[in-house]
DNA sequence: TCAACCTCTCAAGATATGTTGAGACAATGA
DNA sequence: TCATTGTCTCAACATATCTTGAGAGGTTGA
């Protein structure tokens, strides 16, 4: 990843309804969710501002979008969030293995420990 | 990590100068650079553009600051950068152990794998 | 075709943010 | 004490960003 699309994807995040927009489709997963689904878990967000921010997000390639029927479903790229970490921690280790450690262990979730070896 | 301060640190990290002053002192590690340093790893910005940002980064509580001397030295926060990554990505697992493999994938430093199931 | 539905686009005002330059504070060594 | 060095604070301007409301573009089922 490249600076520009790093700055462009904190930006993204960088705001509070944006910001619930990504968690939220980080939790629904490759399935994703409508926009007025999304719209109504963040409870009362007008459609033409959720429109801002979910283009917003799409532009900074932290999400994805694909129509289905009359609805629009988004979804996180979990590619796009994993740069941004990588970008972040770049050459962080170089000499010092024990420092990024608690950033390795921010990542307390179910993955099996062996995945954070491959690609 | 709450919300509030999760948004404080990615609108940290929007910013270009921020930004480079952050990957900067990853990789500088807990020894850390003393401001002058900074600016000049950065080439040429203005001491109070300079000292604008390292307060917000301060204050976004992904930099530290220590005197020495007549030198202030600056310092990364791993937790802080940790606490970001765990608020983007928790819960991103739940019944899908194989979706944020990429993420644990982008922490592709010299870490040993086995720390990240630590803490 | 028509009405209902879901979502997007656009322009305008309010608010937040970044840059600059001048000046001030603190620490050092002579 | 004084000059020098390193760094911070402040106010003003320029710029970017967010919100709102009205309106329009596709899609569906009758």
């Amino acid at each position: 990843m490249e600076e520009q699309h790093a700055l462009v994807g904190f930006a993204a995040l960088s705001q509070e309804t944006r910001l619930r927009i990504v968690r939220l489709l980080v939790k629904a997963g490759p399935e994703g969710m409508a926009a007025g689904a999304i719209g109504e878990a963040l409870g009362g967000a007008s459609t033409s501002r959720l429109s801002f921010h979910l283009t917003h997000l799409e532009h900074a390639g932290l999400i994805r979008s694909r129509r289905e029927g009359r609805f629009i479903i988004y979804s996180a790229v979990f590619a796009t969030l994993a740069g941004l970490i990588a970008f972040l921690m770049r050459d962080c280790c170089d000499g010092h293995p024990d420092i990024c450690a608690p950033v390795a262990a921010a990542l307390d979730c179910a993955c099996d420990p062996t995945l954070t070896r491959e690609a």
